[in-house]
DNA sequence: TAAGGTATGTGGTCCAACCACATCAAGTAC
DNA sequence: GTACTTGATGTGGTTGGACCACATACCTTA
């Protein structure tokens, strides 16, 4: 076992058994490496994982945001890992769409009528209206989509949610460069975010799937992105 | 921005342009120190993190298996990720176990009944009617369930499908010490395996998912896991 | 009392050296 | 000529020490 890999079990090992929990601080690098006596580059390289994987975050300076904190962010882990394959074009943007669709259909068929999430969606519903510039709109859709998402309660659809959307969002953004007329897409998604919510308020949850997956590949239909025949419906003998 | 953050984007870079591959090899730690006037300290904190996302592999030594290759394997940065959040208690086990259910329905629902991955399956399921080690039919699981699961073609979801797996293997061996009496359960996990692979070589994907999802909560219940209401149906108003 | 400087502790970076390992090539014994 | 030994080479793995930038807390001084 390589050295590095020693110090993650034993931070690993502190998690589980919840000596070290959310907010908790590790030691101080040079600490720990004297605990465990090993060299403060391997304590190093293992706090890297860590912090690629979203569990830590290191902080220089003093006070309380200086040193290394436990944090809880696993998106941030899905996504890099999901951007770095598709780089290596071992994951198809399609596949990643049509799993996007998945997880954010079911979300939606499952939300809670009285979540906190939905609430949210609609509040930033009402700033989408109003708002005219396109980045804007865009950072708002985003947000509005991952409140669909945390809506069922599922922490881990909805991390994975977040991730794949962060995963090809340079892609996304070269798509609606792409787009003939920004005006007129902006009108659409207005609307079928109304429509999605309408169904949602009605206790209608297969309803607001349906919508959800039309409206997302709608998107990157219009935006050009190739087929990956993502249609919902089974087959029946 | 950080020095092995610079690093990490010129190595992403090189897999975007596709100058690297599949296949392909880092330059050695000490040149691509030299290379991008960093130390090879911060070169290794880059290399360490593609590590542990299952884009390279390091191997010590000299000849074909030597040196910083490009590898492709999602489910392990997945897969640590999400064990690594379990541990801090942010991600709890039922909301996993509830995507796997997710996941797994949707992709045999759309699995294609000529898919290798089935075959594959069916192989698998031979096995496991002879075997009677335990721990040897747990693998077998494993591989059939991840089999099933590459059978809709979808990298996204077969990666995320593994990692998952990965991610509560050791809370699932747990359980399994839990049942009061293994012989019985395995012959009903047989059983319902057949049943699945029957209604997939039935062209019913529908019931196919039905099956899968009672397959996977029951056994989760059967050893003692506490409920998070993954009904699968869907309101209607 | 208020302002400024200093001590302390944190992560960030770099360097130089050494180790373990695996291969390959040259040399050597047969 | 063939087979074995031996060293050279190049790879990642690990270590210790040094210095830097930064942020806070404390202490001195006006």
């Amino acid at each position: 076992m390589r050295t590095h890999q020693l110090v993650l079990q034993w931070i690993e090992d502190q998690l589980s058994s919840g000596e070290l929990s959310l907010g908790g601080r590790l030691p101080a690098e040079r600490t720990l490496a004297e605990q465990l006596q090993v060299s403060r580059t391997s304590v190093r390289e293992a706090i890297r994982i860590l912090e690629a994987m979203g569990v830590v975050r290191a902080g220089v300076g003093s006070g309380p945001d200086a040193g290394t904190v436990v944090i809880a962010d696993p998106t941030a882990a899905l996504g890099s890992a999901l951007r770095l394959h598709v780089a290596t074009s071992h994951l198809p943007v399609a596949d990643i769409v049509q799993t996007r669709v998945l997880l954010e259909s079911w979300a939606v068929a499952r939300a809670r009528t009285d979540s906190p999430a939905l609430a949210e969606a609609a509040a930033l519903l009402e700033k989408m209206e109003a708002c005219r510039d396109t980045d804007d709109f865009l950072a708002l859709d985003v947000r509005f989509h991952l409140a669909l998402a945390e809506a069922a309660g599922n922490v881990v659809v909805s991390a994975m949610m977040g991730s794949l959307r962060e995963a090809i969002q340079s892609y996304a953004g070269k798509l609606t460069a792409n787009l003939p007329d920004w005006d007129a897409t902006a009108a659409r998604l207005r609307s079928e975010h109304r429509g999605i919510l309408a169904a949602l308020n009605n206790h209608d949850g297969g309803r607001a799937a349906e919508l959800v997956a039309a409206h997302i590949e709608g998107y990157y239909k219009e935006a050009g992105l190739g087929p990956k025949d993502s249609d919902p419906a089974q087959p029946q003998p």
